[in-house]
DNA sequence: TATAAGCTTAGAGCTGACTCCAAGGTCAAT
DNA sequence: ATTGACCTTGGAGTCAGCTCTAAGCTTATA
């Protein structure tokens, strides 16, 4: 039986977060002390871990609720439901890596064009590009945008 | 002279928006009716213009109150001062890419490794890699996180 | 002139995931 | 018995970037 401090330490998240997810229907401490002190039996620890991972693999909290009620029943939910949920995530996170790599390249490019120097900005081709809306190149490539 | 709804429809960006941007310092509109109308010039729709860009690259509010106040006295700044706000939001956005393609990666590993069939999740390769904190492979083969 | 559409403001609400605070109770060690 | 570290709670604050509301004025059209 763990207190909410070791099982801080075990998992590397804060008390305050443990709390916040029990109040959101995450995680619950099995036992509770006289006083009121939470008490986290291995299983806990498991269901922390648990959400920890899959947080890290970038599911939101309203996920993981629901992958935690098909974890603690999974006869009664079939492996389609799983999948849904890691493919919707998955669309998520191919939008955003979309939207990223888009301002990567874009960034690059300004990057390039410059020639970041100390020299006073009124030629400056990234303030150039901005001003035209990325529409144009970069001085010398027809890359930007295009 | 475009009244707010007009520079809304030009840009793209709501009337709401285009009041928070002025309220934040971003675009103020060059003229007010008697009444207290906002009224647009062709420079105030560039400068709307600018800002949209620089939002659609990626970069923060901050980042483009920083070059604006360089875009409207280019002498003052030089194109270090450019290139150092581009590279930090480039570092930022590289940051968040890996990010991402860790989580791109693990969800497809998961999706691969589930049959994502009708059948109940008892032993659904999902459920057991986000419990084994996917330090595990997916039954097949060695690759999750490793 | 009446109506509807559009404008003004300050300020509140939204999202998601924390993060912190105050006020007070508990526990272990001295 | 006292100190200090830890625990409890409800609720507020944080971040970024909007998004919306309410109450009231203005403008264009019929």
């Amino acid at each position: 039986m763990l207190k909410i401090s070791e099982l801080s330490e075990q998992t590397g998240l804060s008390a305050h977060t443990l709390r916040y997810y029990e109040k959101h229907g995450l995680v619950n401490a099995s036992n509770r002390s006289e006083a009121g002190y939470r008490f986290y039996t291995d299983s806990d620890v498991r269901r922390v871990q648990f959400v920890k991972t899959a947080r890290n693999t970038g599911f939101s909290l309203a996920d993981i609720g629901q992958l935690l009620s098909i974890r603690v029943d999974k006869r009664s939910h079939s492996c389609q439901d799983v999948t849904d949920i890691t493919r919707k995530k998955l669309v998520e996170v191919n939008t955003k890596l979309a939207e990223l790599q888009s301002m990567q390249q874009t960034l690059e490019l300004l990057l390039e064009s410059c020639c970041g120097g100390s020299e006073n900005a009124t030629h400056c081709s990234i303030m150039e590009a901005l001003d035209a809306g990325l529409s144009r190149e970069g001085k010398k490539e027809a890359r930007l945008i295009k």
